[in-house]
DNA sequence: GCTAGTTTTTAGACCAATCCAAAAACGCCA
DNA sequence: TGGCGTTTTTGGATTGGTCTAAAAACTAGC
């Protein structure tokens, strides 16, 4: 494809094209490219539009690796999230990636899986690049220090959904605690009084949030059956648990799961013993992923919002970095329960389900 | 947290340690402290060790931004998606992040949206930072001239799952024609005389050679009805199409759908029409995400392999940023059709379904 | 026409690495 | 001890921008 030894460029080797060569096509200084280039309102009309031509004409490109150098900021920023094949994780990209987008931010992606020595390469690395800051997802067993570590590099840093360390510190994610008690309500509201919590390791803030809400639901309602199991957080952790559960006596009449995956995998479960979701057994997942209207019954789920969390942790991290020394900010976006029909129905659960986000009504 | 004014250090300015500085420590050149970072054989383990110990000593920190100025690699590549929200491309990014964690690359990530406008931003951004290569799943509207400038750039790029634009180009993909022509043999084996095909624009690649395997099969088994609904690939596209084909008279007896976003909906529009999937009327999705085996019935569909291929694509970047004159190379990975119950299966909708990705069996 | 004040432009140091070619150190043997 | 071939080390040029402070070019007022 690529002819060799006759690279085809339409003027010269359009890779060494530099700022000292516009300013001889312009018969400016570079440093008046520079400030053109740079949009600085210091450079005289006619000055930029002459500039900005021999730019067009030379087919210049900027070098931000040359400008980091001496510059301050890299209009850069790493991430880390620990699992992005879970959808919950895609739509929370997508929203940091579009308000990133709209302020010319432009950004590095880790999949940590959890593994705390991934993560630490990974924010090292970034540092390396000089990123301007990072936002991070904590793995799993992350040692609470890290977030003074990465403040003493400098490094602005907002902890999302998960947060490890001493506040004060960034962070943006769903108030996990509410959005528990809203499930359990309305468990209890249906009559429910055999409601076990399914999922989740003690590592992290996310984890305890949704347990403290169960236990705190648990005392305000009375209620003295009280099961909680603790689990990574997969479908087949979902089936393990459920079958676990029902093989119990007395066994739960509902479930409240750490995800919506644990909750897909507790409904299979019950098919596989037989039993029907939402009738046998009732379930309410978090997150509200979009697979939630699927599967039947669709799926009663929290939820937390993972778009409008990325777009709000973006937002943060910019504001840091403008900001250095601000106080710190802690965005906790309040859940919504979306009822459907996986706990205790009044429409058969082979019915209509609805696909769009709209709570159905339940007496 | 941060105290002003004092900011918290081990050692001096962390962030301003550099070569000359760990030169001095160490007492050797910079050029040797720089042959020591880049562990060069050049250098005498004495002297390497001793350098070693200044650079724990003094804190230093590479900046990757210097290095890439003067050096000709940046250890960094762009990767470009068009919806990072389908779990489809979660696996896949993962298994690109997986492969190039293992040879000490990093890789900015964009989410397109299927915009050509934002593509092209963002791939202008990427020749600014130098990266060394790109991975790209083109929008849908791409302009195919587009490889032949990201060529003229010299900057090495491999088309992921869709391809625009004159072989040879890198790509990696599936092969979506033999799919499709699995999904048919099954179903007619099945005895289905009238398949529809749901689904795909026919702007790209994929949805191009999807379509050609559709009416290819029509031809080789002597099939008269044909019926190829256009469409956006979306849960709510499938809704709307599997309605409008069950209105009509004839009605299909199956249809094979673009991805398992596209059959999730149809399998839900079915239940919408009171119909029951796998049994009024057959189902096979697109890809096989982990979502397939939960639904009731569970999805049959033509697996894709999405880790794979992200892998995979990331080695050719590689090997081609190695070898830029190298010959292109085309990996197509073979499909493989998983059975499971949307498809007449010989179990009950709402019995027992399989977790593991192992076929189910079928008379 | 001269001066003071403002707007534009510029020179030259600087950022922190890599590259190259040449110099220094070393080892070995006559 | 000198000479020769390796192995190591090094100085200085180079990369492509930004920064700062000062110079140059305007403008307006007297």
């Amino acid at each position: 494809m690529r002819q060799d030894a006759s690279p085809r460029q339409g003027q010269r080797d359009t890779a060494s094209v530099t700022l000292q060569d516009i300013a001889a096509h312009a018969g400016v200084s570079r440093s008046t490219v520079s400030l053109v280039l740079r949009e600085s309102p210091l450079v005289a009309e006619r000055t930029r539009l002459k500039v900005q031509r021999s730019i067009k004409a030379l087919g210049y490109v900027y070098n931000r690796g040359a400008a980091a150098l001496r510059g301050s900021r890299t209009s850069t920023l790493g991430v880390v999230v620990y699992d992005i094949a879970n959808p919950f994780f895609g739509a929370m990209v997508a929203g940091i990636d579009a308000a990133l987008n709209r302020e010319g931010y432009v950004s590095f992606l880790a999949n940590s899986e959890d593994s705390p020595a991934r993560q630490q390469r990974f924010l090292e690395r970034m540092r390396e690049h000089r990123v301007d800051g990072i936002l991070l997802c904590p793995a799993e067993g992350t040692d609470p220090t890290l977030i003074d570590t990465l403040d003493g590099w400098g490094m602005p840093c907002v902890q999302v959904l998960r947060h490890v360390g001493e506040p004060p510190f960034d962070y943006a994610g769903a108030d996990f605690h509410q959005g528990v008690c809203q499930a359990m309500d309305h468990l209890v509201a249906l009559g429910h009084r055999r409601i076990a919590f399914l999922g989740g390791h003690s590592e992290h803030s996310a984890t305890r949030e949704r347990w403290q809400g169960y236990r705190e639901s648990l005392e305000r309602h009375r209620l003295t059956y009280q099961r909680l199991l603790r689990s990574t957080v997969t479908r087949r952790d979902g089936v393990a648990m459920i079958q676990q559960l029902m093989a119990e006596s007395p066994a739960p009449s509902a479930v409240v799961c750490h995800n919506d995956l644990v909750a897909f995998g507790a409904m299979l479960g019950l098919k596989h013993l037989g039993r029907v979701p939402g009738v046998d057994c009732a379930v309410i997942g978090t997150d509200d992923v979009e697979e939630a209207t699927l599967g039947d019954p669709a799926l009663t789920s929290v939820a937390t919002h993972p778009h409008a969390i990325g777009e709000e942790a973006a937002r943060l991290a910019l504001r840091r970095i403008a900001t250095p020394e601000g106080a710190r900010e802690q965005v906790v976006l309040a859940p919504r329960l979306q009822v459907r029909d996986s706990c205790g129905a009044t429409r058969p659960p082979s019915g209509a389900t609805e696909l769009n986000p709209a709570a159905g009504e339940h007496a």
